[in-house]
DNA sequence: TTGACGCCCATGAATTCCCATGATATCCGT
DNA sequence: ACGGATATCATGGGAATTCATGGGCGTCAA
């Protein structure tokens, strides 16, 4: 499976360019489509990221009756593939940032990568750090460390 | 399944290179991924480390409505994926450590491995040495020594 | 013509690969 | 059981490669 790790600040160039990590790449390398998939997060200056694999899986779960039981979910779910941008790598492992993708997370010249698991975020640096600062504030008000929890071993994935 | 034992202590040369014990790499080398993840651990001048598949599992956990079921711990448990480092080994078993990992642990020419079971953790050699005289000091204090206690062995999953 | 975009190349820095070395541990034959 | 040969391992250094980044040029459309 795919998995994004560590925090990676990049530059973006002034044609909107900015290179993608190439451990993400390596991660990528397996999918089908040779670049990433970007979505608004909202309330957040940044945006969801990963392959087209899992906006493929997206997209099934879309047309599986038994998965989005509310209509309402399942309508801003639809509408989250509106605002999703599919981005191609050029030769060098770079992707072009759309002017309202940059607009969303306010993107100008600089920009972060954060693995996230199985998704990554693109964030405004600014704003990473600000959010990074809240979620430790949290953390410390709740005194107690972070519990990471394993998923049932049943039947796993092949990746 | 993976067990990690015993302590290891290891020199950082000045590429920040660190040989991963043996004996650990033996216990990983039936991972799909060749290497380590490193996690800092909060609090202490350590590192939790262990292979890529407890990373998926972790990983797969977050996809998994199911598990985490308050939405702060879930954001916490993400974050920690954007302070894990995956560290590939190199033709002889080493990784490179990170300047941010290092300063985490405050590990600059050493640095210590030990085993805690299906994890480890990478040390700062004098934090570790600390933590032990402090972990003495309690059981002393309550004059007992340390019950080892069994997992029922209804379902045992195989590694 | 003016951009926007895709493709290619250049460059310096960081990273990875490869080999060397000495020490320790293991194997093997007598 | 002993001793020598062999293999494994931790560690160091230099060379080769990868990587991030910037720029140029041709194409196509407005």
């Amino acid at each position: 499976m795919a998995l994004f790790t560590s925090e990676y600040p990049f530059k973006v160039d002034r044609k909107g360019r900015i290179s993608v990590p190439a451990d993400f790449r390596t991660v990528l390398s397996q999918e089908s489509y040779p670049g990433i998939v970007l979505i608004p997060v909202r309330g957040e200056l940044a945006l969801d990221g990963f392959g087209n694999g899992r906006l493929e899986s997206l997209a099934e779960a879309l047309d599986d009756p038994e998965i989005y039981d509310d209509e309402d979910e399942l309508e801003q779910a639809q509408q989250l593939f509106a605002e999703a941008r599919r981005l191609p790598f050029d030769g060098d492992g770079r992707i072009v940032l759309p002017e309202e993708v940059r607009a969303h997370a306010g993107i100008t010249d600089k920009a972060i990568y954060v693995g996230r698991g199985s998704t990554f975020r693109l964030w405004n640096p600014d704003a990473y750090g600000a959010y990074k600062s809240k979620l430790n504030e949290k953390a410390t008000a709740k005194g107690q460390s972070i519990r990471l929890r394993l998923a049932p071993k049943k039947k796993r994935a092949e990746g």
